[in-house]
DNA sequence: AAAAAACTGTTGCAATTGCAACAAAAATGA
DNA sequence: TCATTTTTGTTGCAATTGCAACAGTTTTTT
């Protein structure tokens, strides 16, 4: 997130009270919200991580998002007509930020500063979410298990030299991020492993091309 | 698309010769713009139809994304890391109003009618693009061809009692746009209709469930 | 109006992926 | 610390998907 966003001036607004803005801490496994019903209102991650979840009929899970410091969540982002359940649960501790909204774009009668840091900030806020989101289309549009694995070892040594990571989600996890069978992902890193590509010892992964 | 956003307001800016911004006519098949290099703009759709697409190393075509009315595209909202070569196609004779900016959030020096409507706006029209992506999210992470078209059904029968529809694409587009292959799209579409879910006739398709 | 190009519908076959299951290892928590 | 739960690593098998190919249809271009 390289935005101007600064996360301070949000939580001294908070201390001036203005009365649409929460803040809460969730411990790990805690549900944050939901998508079910319409709630108006506005989240953002100000430390920890979050996921937004879809188990469909099947029992199979989804990560559909992953959420991180300074970005936004929340039912007003998602399509109204999708008839699945989402959920969001804390993946580690979080603080997150609940903005509560008559309408997005009205200023709010108090034109209190918050207010007006919330609106100069959410066109950036706003737009490095879509960067991210397209960042997951990406990945999700990739044909095959290995692109995808690929596709997002390449994301994770993205700007750095160093060719080795440790992954930040588990394996379970990662399956479910990229909407893949766990078993057929872990098979697949193996032929990775074997063919050369990549040097895999538990959750630490060095790419070799 | 159900913003509030004027697009009768950015032409008539045009007209006052806001130097920052040029509307071009594409017709169908015209390469409106590529993401390969940065060019500082944002482009949006005035009318008609385009489509931004991938050919990766197998020669495989994806429609990563389509845009529409006041949608908003360029590469200013893609992640800089993909190196894929991206380009966007006009699928229909449409207008496109490029904005070339400096600093995207930075108050243009004349300080113009234009500008200041522009930003009024964007956050408005970054939060209907979020929406959007999120429903292709929605979409590609579905486990399997038949789930994918179900869901794309789904929203393409959104909001209207009729369970009859023609198809926006054509077969080969729309295989490419939920990133599967035709033959087997095609194939899923015949079981489907065998198994009597939806009655197919050529690009009309009638829900039967 | 004829020729060329693109799209549809279909199939056999191969490759990939998902499913189920289980043992071993690691992490969690009581 | 010990018991319980979760995760990892693996495999055989079944189901799904992709690939290649081709004929017929429709659309576009000349």
């Amino acid at each position: 997130m390289d935005t101007n966003f600064d996360k301070k001036i949000f939580i001294e607004n908070f201390k001036h009270n203005c009365n649409r803005i929460k803040i809460k801490n969730f411990v790990k496994g805690e549900t944050v919200t939901t998508y079910i019903e319409k709630r108006n209102q506005i989240c953002f991650v100000l430390s920890g991580e979050v996921d937004l979840i879809r188990y469909d009929f099947n029992g199979n899970k989804t990560i559909i998002g992953h959420f991180v410091d300074n970005d936004v969540f929340g039912e007003v982002f998602y399509p109204a007509n999708t008839n699945n359940e989402l959920f969001v649960t804390a993946r580690k501790n979080s603080e997150i930020l609940f903005y509560t909204y008559d309408s997005l774009f009205t200023k709010c009668r108090r034109n209190c500063d918050f207010h007006k840091e919330l609106t100069n900030s959410l066109s950036e806020l706003f737009l490095d979410q879509i960067v991210s989101l397209n960042l997951r289309i990406e990945l999700l549009t990739k044909r095959n298990i290995r692109e995808k694995l690929l596709a997002y070892f390449e994301i994770l040594t993205k700007g750095s030299i160093r060719k080795t990571f440790t992954l930040p989600y588990s394996y379970t996890d990662l399956a479910d991020f990229l909407s893949i069978d766990r078993s057929a992902m872990m098979r697949e890193l193996k032929l990775l492993a074997d063919e050369g590509f990549i040097k895999k010892n538990g959750s630490k992964i060095t790419l070799l091309y």
